[in-house]
RNA sequence: CGGGGCGUAGCGUAGCCCGGUAUCGCGCCUGGUUUGGGACCAGGAGGUCGUCAGUUCGAAUCUGGCCGCCCCGACCA
């Protein structure tokens, strides 16, 4: 292993890959397309779920499991969801294999045990919660059903990247009914602000909301709302996705209930999710060349402790002053580390924790023992100083805060710097191959623009902001009149 | 599935055109000196050169098949 990371600026996707790799967050398996997730790459996912998941219980939703199976009848009955997933699904069709006669010491497929009916691993659980539900579900007194299930899904795509797009994924989904049209929008658009407000407060991410065009839909979705965001290559990101799926479901999996009314009808419904594609997020929206830059609330730690010594007395007399810090900062609900191997240098250790994006470092020796002071490093900004050892307990606290609200202000200024308004296709087009990220303009509202300028430039439209201003104006590319202006960017 | 590239130690590579049993760096192990920004010196271990066949006295190198991977496109959270 080299010492530098390949440059940012030269090649974002080099970096983004050696980074992944060199901070130990993931790496390609041997299985095509799939990704290991490390543990310290885990742990951080870990943070994001724990974050998450209270955010939901806040909002009266539980935990519940669904099976990894979908039987293909099950899964073919919302036409329109079948239809969209169908050409990225993997398919258990056997269930055996024996000895392979003519190969000896090796397998085969049993043709013997093969399935009556072909399961399809979910690519997403719709089908399976919904014919669920058909059977939780009566009275509008089973109303609302507010559930959310941590799983992994699977979806063959050709060309995967990782944590961005890989055959298998870890996320959250979750899948709630309604007896009212409006709680279901109310709770698609709930969901969407908890998403926004995770982005924003944790992953220090500024986020643009929006509603997705027919086009951009979730199969079997009536509107599909979502969280936009923009990395450091100009390319946006898709970091969350809250569908309502109006009765399309409840439809096709006949899962009906009697009102206070004495009425029979279909139920509503809502989908929403995020994924580990957050960790590419969060690695592209804050890291630099010398590694990976974590917001201090999702760092697995927050403060790392390096001990400077040279020999086992040193480090003793280092490590009973050390003690006193790390039980005051744990009081603090901090986390720490103290690194007191003794096979690494002081400075290989300083470069492998801003590798893996630990907020502040301490660094701590014999010459600070005697004036009662340590050095404190800041991974964002690389500030260092020396301070009194007794203030660290003050000055910790105040400065992670410090640390979060910065990174999520430079991200901020970052994107906002990035969104262009454009009149002209011309001017459209010269953006995106410039400076690239968002671009504000006129759209006829058609799926034939939308797909002709997709087709000659790349870009898509992100969304349609849900804090656009009307304003009147004539379309880029076909010159129809429009009402607003959409965000169209390339986007991973 | 189309177009391009690659397969040599745990990782990254040189050698291939012009055939003679494999180079270098990182990492690993041992000993010593070091330790406030990725240490240094000395020694050492580690390879059926993707695979099968062909040509040849002799193949990492030439020829053909197969397998695998990467990049670009269509698909996508």
């Amino acid at each position: 292993m080299g010492k530098e990371i390949p440059s940012r600026s030269e090649d974002y996707s080099l970096w983004y890959n050696e980074l992944v790799k060199r901070a130990d967050l993931a790496e390609h398996s041997d299985v095509k397309g799939c990704m290991v997730i490390k543990p310290y790459g885990y742990s951080i996912w870990e943070k994001m779920q724990q974050a998450l998941d209270k955010m939901f219980k806040e909002t009266g939703h539980a935990n519940a499991y669904f099976p990894l199976f979908v039987p293909k009848s099950m899964f073919e009955a919302e036409e329109k969801n079948a239809e969209g997933f169908a050409k990225e699904c993997a398919i258990v069709t056997h269930y055996r294999l024996k000895n392979d006669p003519k190969n000896p010491g090796k397998l085969m497929v049993d043709p013997d045990a093969k399935l009556e009916e072909e399961l399809v691993v979910r690519p997403t659980s719709e089908a399976i919660i919904w014919s669920t539900y058909r059977k939780w579900i009566q009275s509008y007194r089973d109303l609302p059903l507010l559930i959310n299930q941590w799983a992994n899904v699977v979806r063959w795509e050709m060309r995967t990247r990782l944590f961005l797009r890989t055959t298998e994924f870890l996320w959250q989904e979750g899948h709630t009914a309604h007896s009212t049209s409006e709680e279901a929008v109310k709770e698609t658009v709930q969901m969407l602000n908890i998403y926004a407000e995770f982005a924003e407060k944790f992953m220090a991410l500024p986020v643009i909301k929006g509603r997705k065009t027919e086009g951009e839909r979730f199969p079997g979705a009536v509107n599909t709302y979502c969280i936009e965001c923009m990395m450091q290559d100009g390319k946006a990101l898709q970091a969350g996705t809250s569908h309502f799926l109006g009765q399309n479901f409840a439809k096709a999996f006949e899962v009906k209930f009697t009102g206070k009314d004495g009425k029979l009808d279909y139920v509503w419904g809502t989908s929403w999710g995020v994924s580990t594609r957050l960790m590419g997020a969060l690695i592209m929206a804050h890291s630099d060349d010398d590694g990976l830059v974590l917001p201090p609330k999702l760092a697995p730690i927050q403060v790392v402790i390096v001990p400077i010594f040279r020999n086992e007395d040193e480090l003793t007399r280092i490590k009973t002053e050390v003690e006193k810090i790390v039980k005051a900062l744990q009081k603090l609900d901090v986390t720490v580390k103290l690194d007191d191997r003794d096979t690494q240098k002081p400075g290989f250790k300083f470069a492998e924790w801003e590798l893996k994006g630990v907020p502040v470092r301490l660094a701590i020796g014999p010459r600070d023992l005697d004036a009662g002071t340590v050095e404190i490093a800041r991974r964002d900004t690389k500030e260092k100083k020396v301070v009194q050892l007794s203030d660290i307990s003050r000055i910790i606290p105040a400065l992670l805060e410090e640390i979060q609200t910065s990174i999520y202000q430079r991200a901020l200024k970052f994107r906002d710097n990035l969104i262009t308004k454009v009149d002209t296709y011309d001017e459209f087009k010269k953006v995106l191959d410039g400076k690239a990220g968002f671009v504000l303009a006129h759209w006829d509202g058609s799926l034939e623009t939308e797909a002709k300028i997709k087709e000659e430039t790349k870009a898509t439209i992100r969304c349609i902001a849900l804090d656009a201003p009307d304003e009147a104006g004539i379309c880029i590319y076909s010159g129809e009149p429009s009402s607003k202006r959409v965000l169209f960017a390339r986007a991973y």
